[in-house]
DNA sequence: CATGCGGGATTGTGATCACAACGGTGGTGC
DNA sequence: GCACCACCGTTGTGATCACAATCCCGCATG
């Protein structure tokens, strides 16, 4: 799953297949349907493998991330109550642990369920699917984001999203959830 | 392609392979992918028909429509040069054309065609993916739309977005496209 | 006439196979 | 020593088959 293989990793079906027990069939299935999230590449010949992704297609993905993710967040900020915020912070507590721990793919995983967690909220389905292929998207390339992010320390902006579904402030969490959103993958593209 | 369906059609893998002169195999996984892109719905039993799409959906589709059309048209204004708006204006006048005659499939896909060339030339491919994604969801439904729009005039919505671009009016473009897309599909939601 | 039910036909799934295309590796010629 | 090429192994594709689940139609029963 999310951020477990490292981009530029070449596939094979039959590879797959015996991975999982079953045949060729259903693994060739769920290649061509990551593919066509852009979650794997299909080279001309139909080989596949995870694909390394280039710094303006990472913008791309982060403007999406940032389209996408506000909106979701201010659909969810009227249904938010006060048992979700504090599901929320139990969640961004042990996406701290998992910082600590140096654990990337903890910390994707974790970090990932805090969002996801949130958006479900803004009763939005086709929305929330739209951004979790460009979560998939992304995954090979998270890991090596967090590479760089080794500080130990986890970022306060899950803090500032508390706080600001905590206000009520719309404002306050459009600019959080963005910053949050964005900010990590900016320092990705050298 | 887009529009040509009824929401609520059956389809069978056999009939599908049979149709296009292929085994039900590639039939298989172009449904899969459509399902994986919510273009088709598949039961818990695995049959698979076009989606019949609830009114929240329209409304969850037509703002991410507004979301990201208008951010592909903005990206896109600065590069617009005259031989593209004159290549707009041209396949707006075969949308009106399609109108006029009262072809809705034409309608559907010369829009869309104004539309896509538009975003071309974002330069952003993942995101023009999405709302290619967005658009083939609401294609059953665009077509229940057009049987509303029989007024034989074509929206002016348009030729706002035309206008605006000869101008490089950001927020005028802003404004168009959000209305333009949004327009039609609200007043589906009776 | 409505309703429930049984059986046959239909449908999707997964496995396997033949095949064509591609990639990598070892050998050869310069 | 290096570049090129041919060949073999590997890979994806499409077809076909067996099978189980499911749907649909008709019939019988109240």
């Amino acid at each position: 799953m999310h951020g477990e293989m490292v981009p530029g990793t070449s596939l094979t079906l039959r590879g797959i297949g015996q991975e999982f027990g079953t045949s060729m069939t259903p693994a060739r299935e769920a290649a061509r349907r990551l593919v066509a999230e852009g979650a794997l590449t299909m080279s001309v010949s139909g080989r596949i493998s995870t694909p390394e992704l280039a710094n303006d297609r990472i913008e791309e993905l982060a403007s999406l991330r940032g389209l996408l993710e506000t909106e979701l967040a201010v659909r969810a900020l009227p249904r938010a109550h006060l048992a979700l915020i504090e599901r929320l912070t139990t969640i961004n507590s042990t996406v701290a642990e998992a910082i600590r721990r140096g654990d990337a793919v903890a910390y994707i995983r974790t970090n990932l369920e805090f969002h996801r967690t949130l958006y479900l909220r803004a009763q939005a389905p086709a929305m929330l699917a739209l951004v979790e292929t460009v979560w998939l998207q992304l995954g090979p390339t998270m890991r090596k984001l967090y590479g760089r992010m080794r500080q130990g320390r986890p970022p306060d902006s899950h803090r500032l999203i508390l706080a600001a579904l905590r206000n009520r402030e719309e404002a306050a969490l459009r600019v959080a959830v963005r910053t949050d959103v964005t900010k990590g993958l900016r320092l990705l593209m050298t």
